[in-house]
Order: structure tokens, then sequence, then C-alpha cells
RNA sequence: GGGGCAGUAGCUCAGUUUGGUUAGAGUAUCGGCCUGUCACGCCGAGGGUCGCGGGUUCGAGUCCCGUCUGCCCCGCCA
């Protein structure tokens, strides 16, 4: 037996028990005389001690020890003496006193010290991740994403939803993200894709009739990489049949009341707020809002209309708009850092950023003071709701990205200012989603969602000849803390009306058929009504343990570059490898 | 595909603005001292291709060009 007790496991009321203990050496205080040592493992740390005066030739063979090492000990557990406990461990009551030590395994200078106050370089914790996973704030992490993933088992599993696995070798779609392909040996020049999600398969089986299906699964998407995105990543997946939108929104919301209690041991806000797509983007610039701080984007043209100021006159004239918003305690800013912030809105797409501030003479100050009178500036200072030592940015422009743009700067100002509260959780849905935007490159529309997506019906009836943008669609996302959390929709479980947004996306007949045809045929025999969502597990640990990267929730991440600087992935291959595959190195 | 930041001792960083003696600190490692520490303390030693390649210069960690790697953002991610 390699250890009778964990290593954070040991209390007062084991006192005087001989205990083996098995772990990591983390830290050695070598006193001279007495020599204490911390040894670590997943559950925690507990003190050992060694003196010379009650075993001298022990003592002498503890000196040896390094960080790192593997080490077995028995020894007897003692209270520790009045004054010597530690009130931060939650062993700290106590210590093994050593009776004898067994090297399991030494450890050379680690290049990484898992005890190590500083933060290693993120290239060196993932070339080293054995080490760097052995930090406790990773172990967290992981433990934390364990136990996410373990309420979400159980709660489906009580709620008659079943976990049914669908393949990774499938068939390329072409739309959405790159695909990842594989070779085929047997059939030279055909290939796998690995799935960007297992949509099309949850659908067939609402269709094969297993009413509530869920799955913890890997998808793949072969495109560019963020703090919050991965080559591969990992979904809970979820559908449902015979439901409405509503019974979906049910379902998640008993899920994270379920997650928070459970695994945050937070309260759950007694409802989750539903915000329309178009209020979302006209007062956050963004289909997943962070509400966590104020700051909401204002429309000011009315206010400002008309009075002179040649730029707001004409971009409403031409059916733009002014947007704002208040910048609290930025009212200092210098004229170099207001360029900085207006170069920020330019590169993307407008034509400038006007300050809104008073001068030391208590008037209106720029250009927005020169050309307008004051009062009017009062009201919509008013409606910023700017006090002292605020400034309010103010942008027009003609088109959408007003909002988009400003929405970007009062993210960036939150994150750079600390304006986020850390410690609140803001959880809401974001609903009425349009069905389709327009593509320009491609002069077609392309659906926002996916194509599967079921049309609101009365605006689909209303608005599909005359202006498809303003069809809405069955599709909703949950939004935590400024993170799509999850997205999903009800599905079209029609043939006719599946073929009917293949044609107004622009799919051909032949097209879609040749793509989906297995979708396309299970819709015509006996399709029921489903619907369903996928989240990003990634994500959501991440913003459960306060983490900004999912490279700190994920145990081996790639780089930005999608290389795995551990294993050394990807990499190259042997030339037979290749010809079984119909291939030829470039 | 585009933009930004970074790369100096095993690790975390300073030094680069303004080129100039022997490239520093903390920590880790090694040695010595120390009997109640918990990031133990004190003394000492070793440790450097300043990411890589090229250029300018009497002289480059520092300036210029190229390149590689990591991170962040835009595009992209149905």
């Amino acid at each position: 037996m390699y250890r009778t007790h964990h290593c954070g496991q040991l209390r007062k009321e084991h006192i005087g028990e001989e205990v083996t203990l098995a772990g990591w050496v983390s830290r050695i205080r070598d006193l001279g005389g007495v020599i204490f040592v911390s040894l670590r493992d997943r559950y925690g740390k507990t003190q050992v001690v060694f003196d010379p005066t009650e075993n001298a030739d022990l003592t002498n063979e503890a000196k040896r020890l390094r960080s790192e090492w593997v080490v077995q000990l028995k020894g007897t557990v003692r209270q520790r003496p009045d004054g010597g406990e530690n009130r931060e461990m939650a062993t700290g009551e106590v210590e093994v006193f050593g009776g004898s030590l067994h090297v399991i395994s030494a450890c050379e200078t680690p290049p990484l010290q898992p005890e190590d106050e500083f933060e290693p370089s993120e290239e060196h914790r993932l070339r080293y991740r054995y080490l760097d996973l052995r930090r406790e704030r990773m172990q967290r992490n992981l433990q934390l994403r364990h136990r996410m993933l373990q309420t979400v088992r159980s709660y489906f599993s009580s709620n008659e939803f079943i976990e049914i696995e669908t393949p990774f070798l499938t068939r390329s779609t072409p739309e959405g993200a790159r695909d990842f392909l594989v070779p085929s040996r047997l059939h030279p020049g055909q290939w796998y894709s690995l799935p960007q999600s297992p949509q099309t398969y949850k659908q067939i089986l609402m269709i094969a009739g297993y009413d509530r299906y869920f799955q913890v699964v890997r998808c793949f998407r072969d495109e560019d990489f963020r703090a919050n995105r991965q080559p591969e990543f990992t979904q809970i997946d979820v559908e449902m049949t015979f439901v409405h939108q509503d019974d979906v929104l049910a379902v998640v919301e008993g899920l994270m009341k379920q997650i928070f209690i459970e695994v945050l041991d937070t309260e759950f806000p007694e409802r989750i707020d539903r915000l329309p797509y178009d209020e979302s983007i006209r007062r956050f610039g963004s289909d997943k809002p962070d509400r966590r701080f104020g700051s909401e984007l204002v429309d000011i043209g009315d206010e400002l209309n008309g009075h002179g100021f040649g730029v707001i006159d004409k971009t409403i004239a031409s059916g733009g708009g002014v947007v704002a918003f208040r910048a609290p305690g930025l009212g200092g800013l210098s004229r170099k850092e207001l360029s900085i912030l207006e170069s920020f809105v330019k590169e993307r797409g407008l034509g400038g950023l006007m300050p809104l501030r008073k001068g030391q003479d208590g008037n209106w100050s720029g250009p927005l003071g020169k050309f307008l009178p004051a009062d009017r500036l009062d009201v919509v200072a008013e409606k910023l709701g700017l006090q002292d030592g605020d400034i309010g940015l103010v942008a027009a422009d003609a088109g959408m990205r007003r909002y988009e743009v400003m929405g970007m700067l009062r993210l960036k100002l939150a994150r750079e200012n600390d304006w986020i509260d850390k410690k609140v959780h803001d959880i809401l849905w974001v609903t009425e989603f349009p069905m389709v935007e327009w593509n320009e490159d491609e002069n077609r529309w392309d659906a926002l969602h996916h194509p599967f997506t079921a049309p609101d019906p009365e605006s689909w009836n209303q608005y599909r000849e005359s202006d498809p943008s303003k069809i809405k669609s069955q599709a909703y996302d949950l939004v935590w803390n400024g993170e799509e959390a999850a997205g999903g929709s009800i599905r079209i479980h029609n043939s006719e009306m599946q073929e009917q947004v293949f044609e107004l996306i622009g799919l051909s007949k032949e097209e879609a058929r040749n793509r989906f045809n297995f979708l396309l045929e299970a819709l015509k025999y006996g399709a029921p009504p489903h619907g369903g969502i996928a989240f990003g597990v990634d994500r959501m640990v991440m913003n459960a343990t306060g983490e900004s990267s999912i490279r700190d929730v994920i145990a081996f991440p790639k780089t930005t570059a999608a290389v795995a600087l551990f294993e050394g992935a990807p990499s190259s291959v042997d030339e037979k490898q290749l010809t079984e595959l119909h291939l030829k190195g470039i």
C-alpha cells in the first residue's frame, strides 16, 4: 500500500495514528536541525517534520530531498506545538513526524516550479504541461470542469435525456467554418471531415424518436484562434422533440441553476432576462452583451439633429444616427489619449469620435460644444447619465456599425479601466435573431445561425419575398458575462420548408441534395418538431473559474497558431504513411 | 490575411529611450551557518549564443532589415 491517507486529509482526530503518505515534495525548510517538508498531492499539503534529536539518521536522509521529488513517508500524526498551527492550511493543526522515508522518484531541477510565486510564460507552461498542471490553480480549474460535467450529466440523465455518441469521421459540409479533413486509405482521393458540431446527427436522432438527447462532445473548426477559441473544443450538445422555444429555454435555465448551486456555490438569478437581438445591438452594440457594467449605448440623434452641426445633420438625413455612451471617470483623458480612441473607431470604419465634456470654464468643450447649443448638450448629458469627472463619447454613422464599433469601444474601455465587477455573474438570453444576413462578398443571403434553424412563421410569411433581412428566426443564445455560453434554435422539421430555406440562402437543389441529402430525406419520413442548443464547455468553465483564457481550463490546449507545444503537433509523417493514403508530400 | 505587444541566467524580470568598462536583481541550483518553520533566515559560489540570421559602426542587448516563436485584437469562426 503506497498510502493510508492523502495529503489533504489529516486532521486533529488523526492525532496519534501511524500513517503513510505519498506525494511530491513542494517545499523544504531546513532550519539546520529540524527540517520541515511540505508534501503535496491533488488533495492538499501536509507538513512533515524531521528532528535530529529524535531520529538523526532519518533527518540526515531528509536533507537530500529536493523540490518535486516523489516520496513515500511513514510517520505519526501529532498536534503542532502551541503557536505552530497554520490556519491557512486545511491540515494546519497537525503535522506528521517522520518515521521512515522512501524516495520513489527523484526530480531534476524543474524548468518550471509548481510552487513558484512567478507566473511562467504561457509558452513555457504549455511545453512543460505536466509541471504546470501540478499547480494548484490548474488542479482547481480541471476539478471544477469535472464537477460541472458531472452536474450536466446528472441533470440531463435525471430529466430523461440520454447520451448518444455521434461519429468523428463524417462528411464534409463546406458551409460555415473550414473543416479539418482526414484522407481515406480505402477510398483514394476521398476525405472524411471532423465534425464542426453534431448538428445533423442530433436532428436525425430526433427523427429516429430518441426524444431527448445530449452529448458531451468534441468539435473541430479550422479557423484562426483567440483567447476563447481553440481548433478543438468541447460542447454539451442537446436536442429535444415536441418542444417550442420556451421548453428548451426552461430546460437550460434548470441546468444553469443547478450548475450555479452545485458547482459555483452561488445564488442563481430569479429569472433570466430575454433581450431581443435588435435591442441588444442598440444598447450594447453586440449580440453577446456584457451587462456587468453600465455605460449602455444611447441614441442621441434626435437631441442633436437640426442644430447646425453638419456631420450630424448629414448623417441623420442619410438615414444614420448618433450613438454615445458614458465613460465614467475618464473626464481627464488627454487629447492624445482621445486620439488613440478615435483611431480605434476609425480603424473599424467610423468617421470619428467626439468627446462630450465640460471645460474648466463650465462650458461644453470641443467640436460639440462649439457647434451645438448648450441646452441640447445638457439634455444629452442627462440622458447618458454624465457626472463630474466623466466624459461622453459620441459617434455618428450611417450604418449599424455605429452600434457595433461603439460597443467594442465600450468593452475595451471597460477592460482597461476595470469597470467590470468580476464578482457578479450576469446571464441572459438573446432572442429573435434575424434569420439571414446579406453576404456582400458572395452577393447572397447567409444563414445567421445555421440553415436548419426554423424561421418565426409570421415574419417568414410577411418578409420572405419583400425583405428577408426582417425575417426572425427561432434562435437563441445564452450569454454569460459577455461571452456566448450556448446557442441553439428550433429546427425545421419539414423538408419543403428546409428546401425553401436552402433556396433563400442560395443553395441550389442539387447542391442541397448533394450535401444534406440524408437530412432532407429523413425529414420526409415522419420528422417531429424539435429543437436544441449547444453549450461551449470551455467558455463556461472559464467563466466559472474566473480565468480569461480557455487554455487555462483545458488540460492540453493548442497555441494561437494551433500548435501543441507539449507533444509537438502537427508534425511531418513518413513518406510511407502518405503513400498509403494516396497522398504526395509537397 | 492584417495590426499590436513580447523574447536577456533554469524561471520571473530590469537594462534598449540617448550604442561605450566586467550585462544586473529576485528566485532556483551548489556550498557553508542556523532546532519550530510554513515564500524560513543569514553568508558565499557557479550560471548568459541578450530568440535566430544579416547589416550599419572603431564598438550593438541597445540602431536598421529579415526571420522564428508566444500572447492580444481585427477579419474569420453556418
